[in-house]
DNA sequence: CCCCAGATGTAAACACAGATAACATCATTC
DNA sequence: GAATGATGTTATCTGTGTTTACATCTGGGG
């Protein structure tokens, strides 16, 4: 609430920090993303509030994007690069799985990432999924796809080759395991009692019930 | 719970249409949220054009309304009856299953009506599960958990009983099985290509899964 | 070293949104 | 046939997205 009341207007000569004040010089865009990733609320924040919070006016928010959907799509981006770190992470490539217990835990680990972000980063999880996934339909047809959701079908191919499921795994195998992940962690950020469990029992238990029916059908 | 409306408004002189012109008298509140339910984006809409767009001041839509989220909310409540109405049809009580069969035709027709609504109402479907379910938390403690979520723990007693299921069903069972549906209406809903199969076809592998896993897990 | 060109920020303004208050009008009831 | 409360209207306030014209900073070439 506290304004920054324009105070020195310190024109005097040199800048001890340029950053601070006014002009920042090639990061306000940065420091615009920033500000917006660590607000509790993305998708409601405003522009205006944004920029002078930054101690800067909101027209100058309008030289390094074009719209605030623009800013709020590149927040997504932003999120749905982390989402995907997240996963390399816990898929850990360079370690492939060579046993049955391996590649169950490297599934295991790939739900947790998925939940663990809907928890850690809520306002991100609501802007990307939110909404019926505007910005995730919106980034779709620019991020990579190949790169970011194909570690669910890499997993259970993992389970295939170690023993775990007998039949190789078909893209409604990788659908229905998706969906059934990405309910769970839904209910989890709406709030749902049951869904409300620690997390690495959540995730266990998802996998060993997905793992469950890859098991015996055709 | 409405008022009563004072019914067919018999006004016998000229105005042969007395709610085309300004005073809607005692359906303005019906006529804003029918048209709130009938446009593409609920959530996007504003007050004053839906106001206008029936003839009437913005300000005339607080008479009835206590802020754009009460009437937000309202439509809200409305989207989750009609859900809950599909369910109850889904579930068709009147006929409890007595073998295994119509244990499972119960289960996929209530897995299709989740499926079916979020096809049918995207609006609704994104007002209610979407932006994190803000809707359906409000909505969740005013509303009778009872009567709307309980079908499927219903669902899954009934194939139990008929003897799909040798176990019976736990609330995780429960969750799961939520999870993966509601999991994949939300897939459709942001137009997943892989969920964009056809809806019979999708809400039969959907709970020929969730059934598999049921039946192997202790 | 100066000065200029382009990047960056400011000031002012427009249209539109939600919301409130004071006033006008209907429609029913005594 | 008024009185009265529900209903709708006319301003008006604040806040937001966005644009336009102007001011300022920064780095590089004479």
């Amino acid at each position: 609430m506290l304004e920054v009341p324009a105070p020195p207007k310190s024109r005097a000569r040199q800048k001890p920090v340029s950053v601070a004040r006014g002009f920042h010089h090639g990061n306000l865009r940065q420091a615009l993303l920033d500000a917006a990733l660590a607000a509790p609320d993305i998708e409601g924040l405003s522009l205006r509030q944004l920029a002078t919070g930054l101690g800067v006016t909101p027209a100058a928010a309008y030289r390094h994007f074009a719209s605030r959907e623009d800013l709020l799509l590149e927040v997504a981006r932003i999120g749905f690069t982390r989402l995907e770190s997240r996963f390399a992470q816990a898929f850990d490539i360079a370690q492939p799985p060579s046993d049955a217990a391996q590649a169950q835990g490297r599934f295991v680990r790939l739900a947790c990432a998925y939940l663990q972000f809907a928890d850690d980063e809520p306002a991100l999880w609501r802007l990307i999924f939110g909404a019926q996934g505007a910005a995730y339909r919106a980034l779709s047809s620019v991020l990579d796809r190949r790169n970011s959701y194909d570690y669910l079908p890499a997993a259970l191919l993992g389970l295939h080759r170690t023993g775990v499921v007998p039949h190789p795994p078909s893209e409604r195998d990788a659908l229905f395991a998706w969906s059934a992940v990405h309910g769970a962690a839904s209910l989890r950020a709406g709030r749902v009692p049951g869904a409300l469990m620690p997390m690495e029992e959540l995730a266990w238990e998802l996998t060993s019930r997905i793992v469950q029916s890859l098991r015996s059908l055709p």
